[in-house]
DNA sequence: GATGGATTTGACCAAGTGGTCAATTCACGT
DNA sequence: ACGTGAATTGACCACTTGGTCAAATCCATC
């Protein structure tokens, strides 16, 4: 994830790379918040504490920057998607996604929050993964789904449909936390509720899809 | 909602309400995408087929344009909300809440996705409403919520996250359009793709909560 | 058709934007 | 100590930003 745009060759120093990282996680933030075009590269600079011409040193455009963090996020919310073939038991495979998607959502709200801002300007840098790698990882786990379906341990419903509810109610977790937070008295969720907030969604939803 | 500051006195005249709506609306669809920080006047005067200056006759600042157009969606989401409200039965209740959230989110994109992309920079112009207002429809729809659950008529389960479950689904066919319309064969929901994904939402939801 | 306020708009401005560059400093092998 | 390439950064640039303003135009009423 490191190897985007390094200028020279090796890049071996280990303070290059603390550097870098620095920037990175500064990108995150900024992106997250304020999405690309609102962005600005003085900002980010700023927050990592580094001249602004030197973030041009490593990354040469903010573009460069928001691809590279871009690239992260796509690679660990696939890493959450493969908790779901663990198990060939649909209750243990969709518990398992479930608790790996609630999980990411609170370990790195950050990304998400990007993918989300990224999704509502049109997803110019990420159509492709959306229209190949993911449209490929949902039609193959619609195929589970719809095998789960004909074996009765499902109900009958569109799978599709059935995803998107795990991801919208995950991913809301993080997007959307500062309304979490508001409506918490103002605190984010302590990790009892996050906890049982996680178990509520897997219990629900496994209700769900139960057959009748 | 269009008297948020007009200039002069009787604003009676039709051509300038006419005007001023097609520079909301041009507002809605800008901020929608790019957010309040990177949507720009000159895009929104552009859209809207006014020169820049025009449109700073109508809206003095930018900011001013984005509490108007955001004052709107909160009217909106609470008119939704109150569909709650109709039914003593919690069946019909939640059926006709989630079927008039995803009839808002079909219907109107645009609010939902600016009041996303609120949150997501942190909510600094609807904290306050945040704070008092959905705070109060939440806490009172929770003990509506409790009472369902003493009398054995739902699963005990904490409201709040059952809320976050509706809002974060139905939500999700307006922010997330792009992408589903993505994992789609690149072309969004048709209205029985829509409804059939309604009442998929609205059958899994009441199933999850149905007593054990 | 003259009056006067409502409306329109091109020109303009100070501040901010992403990005460049040359001059400097640093780290390290000799 | 020296040389060399990597790393740093202040100064700068062309362009965009939100917003202003005064001059022009419209239009209902007299």
């Amino acid at each position: 994830m490191t190897d985007t745009a390094p200028p020279p060759r090796p890049a071996r120093s280990a303070g290059r790379e603390l550097k870098e990282k620095g920037l990175f996680e500064a990108a995150r933030a900024v992106f997250a918040e304020e999405g690309f075009k609102g962005a600005t590269t003085a900002e980010i600079a700023r927050r990592a504490g580094v001249p602004k011409a030197n973030l041009h040193y490593y990354f040469p455009t903010k573009e460069a920057l928001y691809r590279a963090v871009t690239e992260e996020i796509l690679t660990d919310w696939l890493a959450a998607a493969s908790s779901f073939d663990e198990k060939d038991d649909p209750k243990e495979a969709i518990t398992a996604y479930i608790g790996a998607k609630m999980d990411l959502a609170r370990a790195d709200p950050l990304g998400s929050r990007i993918w989300a801002s990224e999704i509502l300007r049109g997803a110019p840098v990420i159509k492709d993964f959306l229209e190949t790698t993911l449209a490929e990882w949902l039609a193959s786990r619609e195929t589970i789904m719809r095998r789960w379906i004909a074996a009765g341990k499902i109900r009958p419903l569109e799978p599709r449909y059935f995803f998107y509810m795990i991801w919208a109610t995950t991913q809301h977790y993080a997007d959307f936390e500062d309304q979490i937070g508001a409506l918490n008295g103002g605190a984010p969720l302590s990790d009892e509720q996050f906890q049982k907030a996680k178990a509520q969604v897997i219990d629900t939803i496994l209700l769900g899809i139960t057959p009748l």
